[in-house]
Order: structure tokens, then sequence, then C-alpha cells
DNA sequence: GTCTATACCCGGATAGAC
DNA sequence: GTCTATCCGGGTATAGAC
């Protein structure tokens, strides 16, 4: 039942929170591109035209989709590397984080990465990544303040997260709990590799400019 | 000039060649997202019900396009690795490939990951990514034939390329030819730190047991 | 066997009534 | 703030010309 639903139509509630939802449920249905603002609509009993007065278009209501998944990841992240002061099993918890919250919160991660939402249209989506950037500082206590190599081996660290988490969302449906347990654990693990060998982010640089 | 045009039509040429073309172009301009088997029609030069004696559905030609993007992928690391004898450099070499074929040909790479095809449908397209699977076996030699070492090394590496290739193209646009240089080095840096690294991608899976 | 013409449904988006 | 009505454009399917 949808908050808000009085006599069989929606009228008056909180249809923009109605909204999200359906299309979150439509996302994990049917995917991104079988969403459809007519469908969602439809789903919470209003009319097509509806939409409008809370979203400019249909990518706007993706963006709003979008938004929530940031700050479940950002939840998530933290309460995955919960009290835990060793610095690489801190990075290499978020990094399971990134994983599992990819494969159990699918439809916010691909209105984040499937939409094909135009970043520069939506601002406050680039600000939602703030509380992510927080692990930037976990990376430099690692790096014992070293920038350089702190830029080298956060991305390779959120490339190896990333990486796992769309091969994941590739290959299989989610609903499989070991699979996700294992790509999560080798994502971990691939991050506690990168910070262990992670003199080679750094030297490669050299080589490429050696060859020169 | 398409090729098989005559008298300012297209008629009995290699129409089904001619679409994937206009496909690729229009992927390129628009996005998956914005590609359409009627407007592929229009810029060939046929009708829109044209395609359809040669594919079943628009999925069906974006599966063309993402088949040929897998022979071309095939030959970019191939050439990339040149006849570098070592291992290491060998996978280092692919990994840079990885990237830089997403980035210089991503219509096709488009096409493969973010068309959100059905691999169930098409299983000459799961037979296409065999030339691929070469490489596993240079893994193998550096793993020195461990083969669940080797696993885990060919999941961390193709993890690796595929992070840093979608994450370039979801934060800029292809034509800046010093970004995709940039990230393709860190991919190949990357791909040699978990090389150095890998001993982490074992241990984790045992302390993960251990924890239970 | 290949293509054209056409009819149908559906989604996106806007204008104006309530 | 929501509805009805409506326009536009794309995808699907088929009948028939060549």
């Amino acid at each position: 039942m949808i908050a808000g639903a009085k006599d069989g139509r929606y009228h008056h509630g909180d249809l923009r929170a109605a909204l999200v939802d359906a299309a979150i449920a439509l996302i994990a249905e049917r995917g991104v591109r079988g969403f459809s603002l007519a469908e969602a609509s439809r789903r919470v009993g209003v009319s097509a035209a509806a939409p409008y007065r809370h979203f400019a278009d249909r990518d706007e209501l993706l963006a709003a989709v979008a938004v929530r998944g940031l700050h479940l990841f950002a939840t998530m992240a933290t309460s995955e590397a919960g009290d835990t002061a060793d610095p690489r099993q801190r990075l290499a918890a978020m990094t399971r984080a990134y994983v599992r919250f990819a494969a159990e919160q699918r439809p916010l991660f691909d209105a984040l990465y499937s939409a094909g939402l135009d970043k520069a249209r939506y601002p406050y989506l680039q600000r939602a990544w703030a509380p992510v950037a927080a692990y930037r500082a976990v990376i430099e206590e690692i790096c014992a303040g070293d920038v350089v190599a702190a830029d080298a081996l956060a991305d390779a660290l959120e490339s190896a997260a990333h990486g796992h988490a769309t091969l994941l969302l590739d290959a299989c449906n989610v609903h499989d709990r070991d699979a996700v347990t294992a790509a999560a654990d080798k994502a971990a693990a691939a991050a506690l590799a990168l910070i262990d060998g992670r003199q080679a982010l750094l030297r490669r640089a050299l080589t490429a400019s050696d060859q020169r």
C-alpha cells in the first residue's frame, strides 16, 4: 500500500517520494531501460502528467533515485568499516561495501551508473559524493602523506571496486547471495593486493616516460 | 557515400553491414540510449521496416555491433602486447589495450557492456570472447601453474581493467587523448601492482573464513 | 527475398480546466 | 496539485509492390 493513498486514488500525499519508490521497484523489475514515467505514474495511481509537477523530466526522477543511492552507500560503507582501526582493513571493508551495495541495491546502483545521466545537469548529484571522499584520509594515512601515491592508490581502489561490482551485475542476477559474497571478498582482496603492491603504481609512471 | 547506394537510394547492397556501420556512428553521437532502428534506417536510406529482414529487433543489431567490438578488441590486445616476452608486461599491455579500446572504440564498448543485452539470447556473443581467454595462459605462467591463484589473479585483473575503462568513459568525453593515455597507464600500473601484491588475493579468502 | 507503405501502441511532454 | 486532452515521435507488425 502506497503511503498517502485514499479512496483508491492518490491525492495530496508525498507524490514525489511515492514516485521515487515506484521508480526503484520498476527499475528492479525491468532495468533502467524498461523504466518509464508513464508506468511509474500508473503504479502510484496518478495521471502521466502529474510527475511533471515534481520532476522536469524522466531523467530528473532517475537523478533523485541516484541521490538516494549515494546516501545509502555512504551509510553502508561506514557501517561495514565499523570501528576497524587498521587503515588497510578499513579500505578493504569499504571495497566490500561497494560491491555489496551494487548487488543489494541494484536499482540505485543502476540509476547512478547505467542511467546515462548528464552529470553537468545535476550538480547536487555531484555534491552527494562528498561523504564518500572521507576515505581519502585513510588512503593518505597508508601513503604516509605522499599525495602523489595517495592519488594513484585512490584511483586504483575505486576502479577495482567499480570493476568487481559492474562485472558482478553483468554476470548474474543478484539474488545469488553466495555469488555476491564471493565477489565482495574478491574485491576486498584486490584492494589489499593493490595496497601491498602499490610501489608498482608509481614505478609505472616512470617507465612510461622512459619509453618516450 | 554508403556502399551499395544507387540512384540516391539503397538497393540490394549489403544492408546488414550498412546498418551496423550506421548503428556505430549513431551510438557514437547519441549513446546507446539515443540509438534507434528507425534513425539508423533513415541514415542508410531505407524504410524503418527494412532492418527487420536482417535483425529480429533492435537488440539483435546491437549484438552484431558487440561482436564486431570483440573481434577488434582481440586485435588491439595482441597488437599492444606485441612480442613482449615478460608475462608481467604482457598483462600490463593487455590491460592498457582494454582501456584504450573502451575509449577509442566507445560505441563498440558500449554495445558490449551498456546496451543491456540479454546474454542468454546471443550464444555467438559468448563465443566471441574466446580469443580473449588466450591471456589465461600468461596468468598461469606467472602463478607457476597454481590454478587457484590464477583464478584469483584473472578476476582481479579483469575487474581492474574494466573499472578503469568504465570510470574513464563516465568521467569525460573520449576525445581527450591525454586523459585516455593517463587512464590506460593507471590501469596498466594497477595490473602490475595486483601481480606484485597477489599474495593478498589468497590470504583474504583465509581470513574471511577465520572470521566465521 | 527484399523493400515500401501503413496502421497500431506506447512513452515523453505540454496546455488548460478544476 | 492533479486531471483531461492532445501532439509528437519511435518501435512493432503486416500486407503488398517489385
